[in-house]
DNA sequence: AGCACGCCGACT
DNA sequence: GTCGGCGTGCTC
């Protein structure tokens, strides 16, 4: 008897083995073969084909060397594997390694049933809430379309989706929360303990293996089971999945873009329509793509308005910087300044976000004119003053600071250009020298603990003024904070791909939103050179709407998505001249299709990265099936050399 | 993607 | 002499 067997390799295709007459098999059947050198690479039997193959003399077959009894994948599974390949142009063995994750994860061997104590706590909803749940219930266990549930931090979204999920525990049904950052889960892991008395599965990269054993196996086994997790935990194998909760949907850390690229939201809703469970879509500012569904009735809308708090929500003021002149080499005008004052004295919090580590982003020679720049990467050394050295923020690579310039010689000429948070945490120290001033970025903030830390520090008022990246944006609540001071409204509006502008409204209604939370009436204050841009303009009047609808429309003009379909491909490798005329040959050598439109290929914005030169295609097109196939065959009429490497990234969201 | 083989440069 | 850098080729 032989079989094809799916290995967890990059191919797209099958590979014959021979099924011994011991051994019991059916398709799904997780098997472990020996394959080229290696001796236990995992796999699934992906078809039968009987006792009969065709005979090929240029390979020999060789014999399941053993099946984990008992470990299937279903079909269900199966066909969401392939849904996914075709999807993303993935090969089906990486995407089915997504599922089989690890050879000891597989053949890990559970020891029984391990029975949570459902303890919930009695829950009362208020009217909205209510509401909101009631249609939800109708939809939950039915193949049926996502429900986005939109609403404000603290108009109590959670409460709403743990109430479908007690629904879901009391079916003996299994439930997944999907979260963009696993930052996110100690928080929402204690917030259920208090609610139902046990505590969730924990999933994600981070998650000590035997724990993640335990996990997989019960959602194997199909034990009633909550999995909070990162973006991996949609490939656990749920036997009875009854709901997806995919919180803080429009965030961006969805959407994978390393190894195999996809969007788990997506994912998420494509598994459910196989699967035939609901999917709640839960945010504060739905993505564009979701407020598009909505529009077209493709995803039922409901929505929770903020609970009356008793404060009015703070007053933001936009700071023009072409009338208020910065001093030099300083970045916070006057007016911050003297809110910080005020704020202070009154014994109240402050908090400026900057979304740039470090001292400052560009570092010259002041004799020469030099720039300090990586030797890997097309991009400038980051100062970073506290740790006393360049850094490379693309590859990570450290360089000492030299007192010499490495072109013409001369000693201390460094000129420190533009501000990070560690240089605005210095501008403000020199006015405030008593007052407690506190750093937060990812340099500082790179472990639980240490965030945890600093988020404590700031609540318990040990830090009085707190300079943050984008890493405080996320969910951490601050009571005593007052005002928020943002310094460089514009930074996000110059990159130019296709999120950024709608991530920069994002972050900076995420950063607004901090102020004034809980004991008072907070401000904000924006600076910008431009206070009449339309994102800053809807910051400003709190008109999420009208930026919705402007900028649905703009993409339906200029036909972007959600209006179109886009796959980039990347092309790189250490020969820049091999990897520019195979990008070149790739672009001319398909049939001209007026549906489609090739552009580029264009030198990649990171155009070095790592020491691998990087050139860009942009394909488009009316359809995604199209697309797909139209690059299938780009692809196979002009096969990369071994030595340049691709990356094909379906939905791109940046264009780095 | 892994893994091994093979070809070069630079070390005790 | 040999250790180890990574380019290349193969996987039923």
């Amino acid at each position: 008897m032989y079989c094809d067997v799916l290995v967890t390799r990059p191919f797209d295709h099958t590979f014959t083995y021979k099924i011994r007459n011991d051994q019991n098999v059916k398709i799904g059947s997780v098997v472990s073969v020996s394959f080229g050198k290696k001796k236990d690479q995992i796999g699934i039997i992906y078809g039968l084909c009987g006792n009969k193959i065709k005979k090929n003399n240029s390979y020999t077959i060789k014999e399941i060397d053993h099946v984990y009894e008992g470990v299937f994948l279903n079909k269900k599974i199966i066909k969401f594997i392939d849904w996914i390949a075709y999807y993303t142009l993935a090969s089906k063995g990486l995407v089915l390694k997504l599922f089989l994750v690890n050879k000891n994860i597989v053949s890990f061997q559970t020891k029984g049933q391990e029975e949570s104590i459902f303890d919930p706590r009695p829950v009362t909803l208020n009217a909205k809430q209510q509401n909101a749940l009631n249609v939800i219930e109708k939809s939950l266990f039915k193949k049926i379309s996502p429900i986005v549930l939109e609403g404000v931090t603290g108009s109590g979204k959670t409460e709403v989706y743990f109430e479908a999920i007690e629904k879901v525990l009391k079916e003996k049904k299994q439930a997944l929360i999907m979260l963009p950052e696993i930052s996110l889960t100690p928080q929402l892991e204690s917030r259920f303990k208090e609610r139902f008395g046990f505590a969730p599965d924990i999933w994600h990269s981070k998650v000590a293996e035997k724990k993640r054993k335990n996990t997989w196996h019960r959602c194997y086994q199909g034990q009633p089971i909550i999995v909070v997790g990162a973006r991996s935990s949609l490939f656990l194998p749920f036997k009875h999945l009854g709901l997806i909760v995919v919180d803080e949907e429009h965030d961006l850390s969805f959407k994978q873009e390393d190894n195999i690229r996809y969007q788990a939201r997506d994912l998420a809703i494509v598994r459910s329509q196989i699967e035939k469970f609901l999917v709640i879509l839960s945010s504060a500012t739905p993505s564009l793509e979701t407020q598009n569904n909505i529009q077209r009735n493709k995803f039922k809308h409901v929505y929770l308005p903020s609970q009356f708090s008793g404060l009015d929500p703070p007053e933001i003021e936009l700071i023009n910087l072409q009338n208020e002149k910065l001093a030099k080499n300083k970045w916070i005008s006057l007016k911050i300044f003297k809110q910080i004052n005020i704020c202070v004295e009154k014994g109240e919090q402050v908090l400026l976000f900057l979304n740039r580590r470090g001292y400052s982003p560009l570092s010259l020679c002041a004799e020469c004119g030099y720039r300090y720049q990586c030797d890997h990467c097309s991009s400038w050394l980051v100062m970073h003053r506290n740790k006393k050295r360049l850094l490379c923020h693309h590859c990570g690579t450290i360089y000492p600071v030299d007192p010499v310039c490495p072109k013409c010689r001369k000693e201390n000429s460094l000129k420190l250009i533009g501000p990070g948070v560690e240089r605005l945490a210095e501008e403000i120290k020199d006015f405030f020298p008593k007052y407690n001033i506190g750093i937060m970025s990812s340099d500082n903030a790179n472990t639980p603990k240490k965030i945890k830390k600093i988020v404590d520090d700031f609540s318990s008022n040990n830090i009085n003024i707190l300079v943050a990246t984008q890493i405080m944006a996320k969910g951490y609540h601050f009571p005593n904070l007052s005002l928020v001071g943002i310094i460089d409204a514009d930074a996000g509006l110059m990159g130019g791909d296709i999120k950024a502008i709608e991530r920069t409204y994002n972050l900076l209604q995420q950063v607004s939103g901090r102020a004034g939370r809980s004991k008072q009436t907070g401000k904000v204050l924006i600076q910008t050179y431009f206070p009449n841009q339309p994102v800053i303009q809807s910051i400003k009047n709190r008109d999420r709407k009208k930026f919705v609808e402007q900028s649905l429309l703009e993409r339906e003009q200029f036909n972007m998505p959600p209006f179109s379909f886009l796959t980039a491909i990347i092309i790189s490798g250490s020969s820049k001249a091999r990897a520019e005329s195979y990008a070149i040959n790739l672009a001319k050598g398909h049939i001209s299709d007026d549906k489609m439109s090739i552009l580029g290929p264009v030198e990649a914005p990171l155009f070095l990265l790592r020491g691998q030169y990087r050139f860009r295609l942009l394909l488009k097109a009316k359809s995604r099936s199209k697309l797909n196939n139209f690059t299938r065959n780009l692809l196979k009429n002009c096969p990369a050399p071994p030595n340049l490497r691709l990356i094909i990234d379906v939905d791109p969201y940046t264009f780095i």
